[in-house]
DNA sequence: CGTTATCGACTACATGTGTAATCGAATACG
DNA sequence: CGTATTCGATTACACATGTAGTCGATAACG
């Protein structure tokens, strides 16, 4: 099992899975619109990644390029379901109904998921 | 708007949710089971979630009753809103589209959304 | 070849968080 | 009445996190 990836970190992630390998220097050009972080922040968050084993650095002559170990999908199906698992007791549904309750969704994403389900149980 | 709950803050936030008002014994003793944390520890929380405005004590005798300020839904509202902000571009058709990957949709939990969506659209 | 820019490594430091211990006041028990 | 318990308040302390700065080595530029 892989540790925790903190916000931070995970804005830098997001750079990764866009694009791989990038360079330190990559990633922060990347983030800058965002973000606006130093050069040197960046760069200790690629190291606390790379301490945590969340991505791995090939050398590439004097620097390195960083790619990510863990998948974007694995990372979100982690997140998704430790929140609902936190807040829903585990089931989409009441989730569904809160988001509703919000006004969240759209005819579109009604119809989306309508023709996601129909999907599913065929 | 109110900060940020941690992770820790938010079991006692569980705890108050489900029942309230409670005095700092009423809520280690609920969540005694779970966590196993010393008394003074669930008075620490109960202090920093009063700091933060998210709960509120009222005086009685010599201890205090604490209650929620921010309604479970509301909180609720917010991390689930956070999520999808930051996993699915705000979109709740991908997160659905994950969790059924992940087959942590039931039969059941088809249905009880597609009734919710049904009920939406009218 | 000398200077400057850049690299990764190491260090820094404030704030948040998890998890209490201690303390002085008050109360409950015997 | 004296002692043990309990209260809230204050203090503690290690680790995580956000956000860099510094340093010694090296490479690029002129």
């Amino acid at each position: 099992m892989h540790e925790k990836i903190s916000e931070a970190e995970h804005a830098v992630m997001e750079a990764l899975w866009e694009q791989s390998p990038l360079t330190a220097a990559d990633v922060a050009e990347r983030l800058a619109a965002g973000r606006g972080w130093s050069i040197q922040t960046v760069k200790t968050l690629l190291s606390r990644l790379l301490a945590k084993e969340i991505i791995a650095a090939e050398q590439d002559g004097r620097r390195f390029l960083y790619r990510p170990l863990v998948g974007r999908d694995v990372y979100v199906a982690g997140e998704s379901g430790k929140l609902l698992d936190r807040l829903f007791g585990g089931r989409l549904s009441p989730l569904v109904a809160q988001l509703a309750k919000q006004d969240r969704l759209s005819a579109d994403d009604i119809a989306e998921i309508e023709a996601l389900l129909k999907e599913l149980k065929a």
